[in-house]
RNA sequence: GCCUGGGUGGCGGAAUAGGUAGACGCAAGGGACUUAAAAUCCCUCGGGCCUUAGUGCCCGUACGAGUUCAAUUCUCGUCCCGGGCACCA
């Protein structure tokens, strides 16, 4: 055995040898159980980053672990491989998007290699191959005959000089990112998929997935928002027209006194026309037009609101109300109108403050009433009805039922739910995503293309246009067709590509028959796979990426395509990289690299100047403060690089980077490197010990006893938990222990059981160190790679002690500890505690009030 | 504003059923080996107190209360930090 570990012969060895004993291929077989692991494919934007690190290591440790538990491991990868980065870097690059993106899958796809990950790598696909997104636009197709799919005009972010819709990122402060221009909004014809026919069920399913973290489920709940309330309809003074608004207060219907519309709402240009007030309406419209609609931009704007001139009537009190249009009235909530109640809604109060708004109080406190002139915020508690006419007295959440069965008895309203989901959006006017595959003709309306014409290919022989513009409705073979129906000759084709969250939305699926021709998948594969058993990613997804799975997996199951309702049972959300971030007052932030240590102080490698440490922060490449994974492949190879990421916080948590934490890591895999080497001559023919733990002497039985508690910790942290962390400290301390062991004083049996606590520790690292447990276990003489070997168990016998240590307090306050033969029972316990000299001192003339025994553990006198 | 995590030594973290706070690692200090250095191995390492230096006492898990024989762990309140958000009518 070599005495020194050389990480980058070892590391290279054992993935050719994966590689040519296509030991990570997997097929369907009914003898096994089977066990999907997946984690989130990553966008292929240039080189794999420390996310990605620390994703697929805690990915890879699960999978080799089911492996060697027996389990029939499902681990793919693969690449969502449209999106915008690739359009930014062909117009910055002079590169063309598909080039840019194989080009980095190619060289991603080899760093991916570098770290051992277990993929079967046959499975791998790209999203933006032909073979792939065709699959999607024939769904697409039945989505639409489904009525599942469908167009509705809605706003995009609009650059007029760049003559291009922008994406919500590439709006800053209001101006677009490129020209610097005022951004607005454009009316667009746009493709929506209609996830709110879902809204219920996902809702509920929220609740049946035990494998999710809370946290997400929370948030997915929240983001569904079902809220019950009512619908009431407002007729407008000296007009046929009817406002109809959704509130969850129908209680307050009597308190109400003016009416809000969004902007966009279509009665509000109706209402103000031919009015004095119609000039300063149209004002409003058109400056809301331009504001961002982002909720964290809407939430700094002051509420403000126009009279549009005309008043409705109060379907209750009779009241004449005058209609606003009003900045904080959502189009794409409810029904885009709010009934203002502003004694019981803190907006609507302090919107009546304001505009000098009138205030009635419909609802006060079980133990005084409340006075308007006195309020200084709306009352928004449960309370008792006043002013409400008939209603007077109820509790207001029994008026709540007893308004909505009056509204609903007089057709002016009924009872309803409403939810905060809104239908998914999958138009991007771009160019690099999947084509969606429908004709526009003049006579025929929309006409899907017939399913023997798909795939609609992605032409590769464009460029982008100038400003980021889409060139396909530009290319004429592409643009121009003729139509599928009545055969007239100036049809055109669809132009807008698809979200590429369609794409991530069923990948999973496509893993399991990922070279499928004949349908979206084999059923008999996605049978046997799905659902996907875990599945680790960020936690950046808990919501859009994560909630449309859940929907595709719904439509699938609804149109007979698929068994599973719910893609994934188990999900683990991991935490962010970070790192301190370093700058100069002169070149800003720098890359680790472009730092270097004079006296002991951090100073700029390209000027001298002290450098600032600042906090740490999520490692981004516009902060500088990035570890390139290759430079670490390099120094340290792949074995160390993963043992860090698993050892310095547990997976859930926010990742801190540390180049010494790095070094230990490194130190630790040599450290049992030489132990090895060291026992090797004496351990090479020897068999493990698995005897009973009788036969060995006090320090070789206590050994013993560490390498079986190791085996079951390890296990535990692993199966259970996750907790990669405390697994490998639990190695750790039983490398500790073996140092100890000295080979002067050996007796009988030392060879054997050093042998089995070298080997053990070698399993149990196996998932999280491959290369280095392959090379000592094939250095102890196995033939075999060590992901066939079964995981090790552990013997109940070895775990008992014969003696236990009891700690006794006095009040609750440590003050000795004794040992104790395991098998005596508690009140020989107890008696040892009172006995004892130190605890007499404690309790000596003071009167004995309870005595605690706790298992075997501890005993607490209180005096 | 709403939702959601989190606050433990110089640092990352541990404490799995409310029961010995600080496992393991990093940094630091000391020692051994060496002509020397590196590497390695061993030891110390939360704070304070003491004419008994200990198998000693007190304090300590963001802060303040509470429940309990016993709280890092459970409850309530406060402060601070991170992440998400589409004004939830």
């Amino acid at each position: 055995m070599d005495l020194k570990y050389d990480p980058r012969a070892i590391e290279a060895k054992w993935q050719k040898y994966w590689q040519e004993s296509g030991i990570f291929k997997v097929t369907e077989d009914p003898e096994k159980e089977k066990y999907y692991l997946l984690e989130m494919f990553p966008y292929p934007s240039g080189k794999i980053h420390m996310g990605h690190v620390r994703n697929y290591t805690i990915g890879d440790v699960v999978g080799r672990y089911k492996r060697m538990k027996g389990f029939n491991v499902l681990h793919p990868m693969g690449w969502d491989a449209f999106g915008m980065p690739a359009e930014n870097a062909a117009i910055a690059n002079n590169i063309h998007p598909a080039s840019w993106t194989y080009e980095n899958i190619a060289y991603m796809r080899k760093q991916l290699k570098q770290l051992g990950f277990s993929y079967d790598w046959d499975r791998e696909l790209a999203t933006c191959t032909p073979e792939y997104y065709r699959w999607e636009q024939w769904l697409f197709l039945k989505m639409y005959e489904k009525g599942m799919a469908y167009r509705k005009e809605s706003f995009v972010n609009w650059c007029e000089p760049c003559q291009t819709v922008l994406a919500n990122e590439q709006v800053e402060a209001g101006m677009c990112w490129r020209c610097g221009k005022a951004v607005r909004q454009k009316k667009l014809w746009q493709w929506f998929f209609r996830i709110t026919d879902y809204a219920d069920d996902l809702l509920l399913h929220c609740d049946q997935l035990p494998g999710w973290p809370e946290k997400v489920t929370t948030m997915q709940k929240n983001w569904i928002g079902k809220s019950a309330g009512a619908e009431i309809r407002f007729a407008v003074e000296d007009s046929p027209e009817m406002i109809t608004v959704f509130t969850t207060r129908p209680d307050t219907l009597f308190g109400a006194t003016f009416m809000c519309l969004a902007p966009e709402h279509p009665l509000v240009t109706e209402l103000s026309k031919g009015k004095k007030e119609e000039k300063a309406v149209a004002g409003f419209v058109e400056r809301m037009s331009m504001q961002d609609r982002s909720a964290k931009a809407l939430e700094s704007y002051e509420k403000e609101g126009v009279f549009t001139g005309a008043c409705c009537i109060n379907p209750a009190s009779g009241r004449k109300m005058p209609v606003y249009t009003a900045n904080f009235a959502l189009m794409e909530y409810g029904t885009g109108a709010v009934m203002s109640v502003p004694a019981h809604d803190q907006r609507d109060f302090e919107f009546a403050q304001k505009y000098g708004m009138e205030i009635i109080v419909v609802v006060r406190p079980e133990d005084k009433d409340l006075d308007v002139s006195a309020m200084t915020e709306a009352y928004a508690e449960p309370g008792i009805m006043v002013n409400s006419g008939q209603f007077d007295g109820m509790e207001n959440e029994t008026a709540k039922e007893e308004i909505i069965s009056f509204l609903e008895s007089r057709e002016q309203g009924k009872k309803t739910v409403s939810f905060r989901l809104r239908d998914w959006g999958i138009s991007r006017q771009r160019y690099w995503g999947a084509p969606i595959p429908v004709i526009h003709c003049e006579s025929c309306g929309i006409v899907p293309v017939p399913e023997k014409d798909l795939p609609i290919l992605l032409p590769e022989d464009a460029d982008i246009l100038e400003g980021g513009r889409s060139p396909l409705p530009y290319i004429d073979y592409f643009s121009k067709t003729d139509c599928p129906r009545c055969g007239r000759t100036d049809a055109r084709r669809e132009t807008d590509t698809m979200d590429t969250f369609v794409e991530s939305s069923w990948y999973f699926d496509r893993y399991c028959s990922p070279g499928c021709d004949s349908g979206m998948f084999d059923r008999k594969a996605v049978d046997y796979w799905m659902p996907v058993d875990q599945y680790i990613g960020g936690v950046e997804h808990a919501i859009l990426h994560l909630l449309y799975s859940r929907y595709f997996t719904r439509v699938l199951h609804d149109l007979g395509l698929i068994d599973c309702k719910e893609p994934f049972t188990r999900l683990l959300t991991q935490g962010m990289v970070c790192k301190e971030t370093t700058s100069c007052p002169e070149h800003g932030f720098l890359f680790p690299s472009q730092v270097k240590w004079q006296e002991g102080n951090p100073a700029c490698t390209l000027c001298d100047s002290p450098v600032t440490v600042g906090r740490v922060e999520k490692m981004s490449k516009s902060k500088k403060n990035v570890i390139d994974p290759n430079a670490l492949l390099e120094e340290y190879g792949a074995d160390t690089t993963r043992l860090f990421c698993l050892f310095a916080a547990p997976p859930e948590r926010d990742l801190e980077w540390s180049d010494q934490g790095v070094d230990g890591s490194f130190r630790f895999l040599n450290r049992i490197w030489r132990l090895t080497a060291d026992w090797l001559d004496d351990i090479r023919n020897v068999a493990p010990y698995n005897d009973a733990p009788e036969n060995l002497d006090d320090s070789l039985r206590e050994l013993y006893r560490k390498i079986h508690e190791t085996i079951r910790k390890v296990g535990n942290d692993i199966e259970d938990r996750f907790r990669f962390n405390t697994a490998i400290s639990a190695v750790m301390e039983l490398i500790n222990l073996m140092y100890g062991v000295e080979k002067e004083n050996k007796s009988a049996h030392t060879d054997a059981v050093m042998r089995l606590g070298i080997e053990s520790a070698v399993i149990l690292l196996a998932p999280m160190v491959p290369h280095f447990s392959e090379e000592i276990r094939a250095e102890l003489g196995y033939r075999e790679s060590i992901l066939l070997a079964p995981w090790p168990e552990y013997r109940e016998d070895a775990l008992v002690k014969d003696e236990l240590t009891i700690v006794v307090q006095v009040n609750g306050k440590l003050r000795s500890r004794f040992d104790i033969r395991a098998d005596a029972d508690e009140e020989t316990i107890k008696e040892k505690a009172l006995a004892d000299e130190k605890v007499q001192k404690f309790i000596e003339g003071k009167k004995l009030r309870k005595v605690i025994v706790a298992r075997g553990k501890l005993v607490n006198i209180v005096v």
